[in-house]
RNA sequence: GCGCCCAUAGCUCAGCUGGAUAGAGCAACGGAUUUCUAAUCCGUAGGCCGGGGGUUCGAAUCCCUCUGGGCGUACCA
């Protein structure tokens, strides 16, 4: 059990009495923000007092007379309106630094209730090459994936891959009509890229062209309005709703205006090029057919599923080179096609229950309270992802029992995972929990969605490639400033291993900048800052991991041997007190993850961990010590704190090296 | 129109169910080096937590309102 649960079960036994819902109270035992009030903090005594009608201050200090916990901490003080001020005795955190020294799980335990939880993540679309718009939901997810997996939780990471939709329509068209042949022979997955890019910028086109029109007739309305407004407005001064008006008005205006300039940019794209605007003028239908394609694909034409057959594979395994080199692994690999069979019983039962409506032509579920209806088939009878993502639901509770369903996917989807978390209650599933984990989008330095210069997404592939290019960089000027006592360039690492150092920071880089950040929140992606060789990135970790390893090479040391002989921890300085009371937050920091599926408690934790690590190893010496007793007790701190590092940024797919 | 989200140091961001003097990193400035890997450590400075009102012992956090921004709004997934 960890320190703060040992607190909390001490307290409850208390609160208890004073109280018959403990539970609220006792979460108000936590870690102190300053190291000034001690260790931990109980900041029950002020709300309890409340609810009773009694003082806070004597209400805190009968809870300290009643505690027993004089065997862990040192006296509670009670400060200020009434907090209580917790400070563990040395020999308690010794003793528990000391258990986990040989522990394998360095103190984490195991769920006491494991659930069956489906993780949903990554998701991309076998149609197109993985952007940056896709690294959010990987990393993401496979961190919860790691970290629910390490806490013995029974977890299937599911890739919800996009393989059924209109883009395979475009697809298929492209390559009965678009085809370069030589090109496919040689990259088949490139060359259907290119189709798919290809047909799906010729359709915005036609598209474009077509809204063009109606786009300039609402901006000239918005124009007029805004221009009678304007005239108008000596009229109406201080009057607030005219001003309003007026501002919605010009918001609007300037929105169409917006919308023109990128039409007329979709259009320009076309027709700067004869090439483009030829096969434009010669396929006018090519949405339309595309579509086509994709109905035929779905009603099991022969041809577009023996293409589908040959292409989806192909597709697959060019995105499994991505997932190879971020590290990334799933379970289970079940596409929208996978559901394809389930999906119009899934609309039937949903009709026979009565859940599901026809409206407009359409198949809907009104959810009361809502005005958007949840759309399940097509007024032209085709399903939708909602269709899927029901039918994905009932094969996840039902074939793989999951009590837990994870989707870790944009947060500009909550209000379509709103819906159907609501229709899947409504359905029946009402003892299965749902969590939208949303995440917010990845900027670029202007602060809009990261985008290349000349507008268009940034694919994944040489995202990694820059940075780990980057990397190499700082490993070589790093590894070439080496010198020994006399001066003389000591490089210690040959060309392959500086290069793999590379793969690790980079990519490392990438995956830790991601998932620092507070999921809901936007961030900016720089490059520069996430590959700092100073700071909160997951190169200061590595750094300090390598650094341990350095201490345990050079002193020849078997960290095996070490950890079972008689040797233990000790203090004999504050810094090896404050590190080891971070090394066994471990799990507290764990606990938080699980609870809010919010990696960035576990980063946070992990810099912190390597920042005390520093000071120690700043204040301390360690192969230098003369007295071996504390030598021996520093090295198993050492040996500890790597074991965490290296397991926190495996938890969150992250790779360490010995060397670097 | 309706709905959801955001605004915290010069910059990038934390801040868990309201808790003590609002924290990191970067940048700035000042220190530490016969380096157990300085890709390090220690320190200084920097804030009306967008504005206004409310709830209470106590608000960055909860409620209302205004301002400024983002996103979503039935046949794309």
């Amino acid at each position: 059990m960890n320190t703060l649960s040992e607190l909390r079960d001490r307290f409850e036994k208390v609160l208890s009495e004073l109280t018959p819902t403990p539970d609220p109270f006792v979460a108000m035992i936590k870690p102190t923000q300053d190291a000034a009030f001690g260790d931990f903090q109980a900041n029950c005594a002020m709300p309890l007092a409340k609810q009773r009608g009694t003082n806070p201050r004597s209400l805190a200090a009968e809870i300290v007379g009643k505690l027993d916990v004089t065997d862990l901490c040192h006296p509670l003080e009670v400060a200020g309106p009434g907090f209580i001020n917790i400070r563990l005795k040395d020999e308690w955190l010794i003793e528990r630094i000391n258990n986990i020294v040989s522990d394998a799980r360095l103190g984490i335990e195991l769920a006491t209730k494991p659930k069956r939880v489906v993780i949903d993540y990554s998701a991309p679309n076998v149609a197109k090459p993985m952007h940056v718009g896709h690294l959010r939901s990987t990393v993401l997810g496979n961190a919860l994936y790691r970290v629910f997996k390490f806490c013995d939780h029974q977890v299937v990471g599911d890739n919800h891959i996009g393989d059924w939709g209109t883009q395979f329509g475009m697809i298929l068209f492209g390559y009965k009509n678009l085809l370069d042949v030589s090109a496919f022979e040689s990259n088949a997955v490139g060359e259907l890229a290119r189709l798919y890019r290809l047909v799906s910028q010729l359709s915005t086109y036609h598209d474009a062209k077509a809204e063009l029109p109606e786009t300039i007739k609402q901006h000239e309305q918005y124009r007029e309005q805004r221009e009678g407004l304007e005239k108008e407005s000596d009229q109406h001064q201080g009057d607030k709703d005219f001003a309003k008006d007026l501002k919605t008005t010009r918001a609007n205006e300037a929105q169409w205006n917006q919308q023109i300039v990128a039409l007329k940019r979709i259009i320009a794209d076309i027709e700067s090029s004869s090439l483009l605007k030829n096969l434009a003028d010669t396929h006018p239908q090519i949405a339309e057919l595309a579509r086509l394609e994709t109905a035929k694909l779905h009603a099991g034409d022969e041809e577009n599923t023996r293409l589908w057959n040959q292409f989806v594979p192909q597709c697959l395994a060019a995105i499994q080179g991505i997932y190879d080199r971020l590290d990334i692994r799933f379970d289970t690999t079940h596409g929208e096609s996978y559901y394809n069979p389930m999906l119009a019983n899934v609309v039937e039962e949903m009709q026979t229950k009565g859940l599901a409506v026809e409206s407009d032509k359409a198949i809907c579920v009104f959810i009361p309270g809502n005005a958007a209806p949840f759309l399940i088939r097509k007024s032209d009878g085709a399903f939708t992802y909602a269709t899927t993502d029901l039918a994905t639901i009932r094969y996840r509770v039902k074939d793989l029992n999951a009590d837990t369903m994870i989707y870790v996917v944009d947060t500009r989807q909550s209000e379509h995972f709103r819906l159907l978390f609501e229709t899947a209650r409504l359905w029946g599933y009402v003892d299965r929990q749902f969590v939208h984990v949303n995440f917010g989008t990845i900027l670029g330095k202007d602060n809009k969605p990261y985008k290349t210069r000349s507008g268009d997404t940034v694919g994944l592939e040489s995202l990694l490639d820059a940075a780990v290019a980057k990397a190499r960089q700082i490993v070589n000027e790093n590894d070439d400033r080496k010198k020994d006592d006399a001066g003389n360039p000591t490089p210690e690492l040959d060309d392959v291993t500086r290069a793999a150092v590379a793969e690790t920071v980079g990519i490392g880089a990438i995956k830790y900048a991601d998932l620092r950040h507070n999921r809901e929140s936007d961030y900016v992606y720089d490059e520069d800052k996430m590959l700092a060789t100073t700071g909160d990135t997951a190169t200061y970790m590595q750094y300090a991991y390598a650094r341990v390893c350095g201490i345990f090479r050079r002193g020849a040391i078997n960290r095996e041997t070490l950890r079972n002989e008689a040797g233990h921890i000790r203090f004999t300085h504050p810094s090896e007190r404050a590190l080891s009371l971070q090394l066994l937050r471990f799990s507290e920091a764990l606990d938080g993850v699980l609870s809010e599926c919010r990696p960035n408690i576990l980063t946070d934790y992990l810099f912190t961990t390597a920042n005390s690590f520093s000071t120690f190893y700043q204040e301390c010496k360690v192969l230098k010590e003369q007295d071996a007793a504390i030598r021996t007790s520093r090295l198993l701190l050492c040996d500890l704190t790597a074991r965490v590092i290296a397991t926190g940024l495996e938890l969150l797919g992250i790779k360490t090296c010995e060397q670097m």
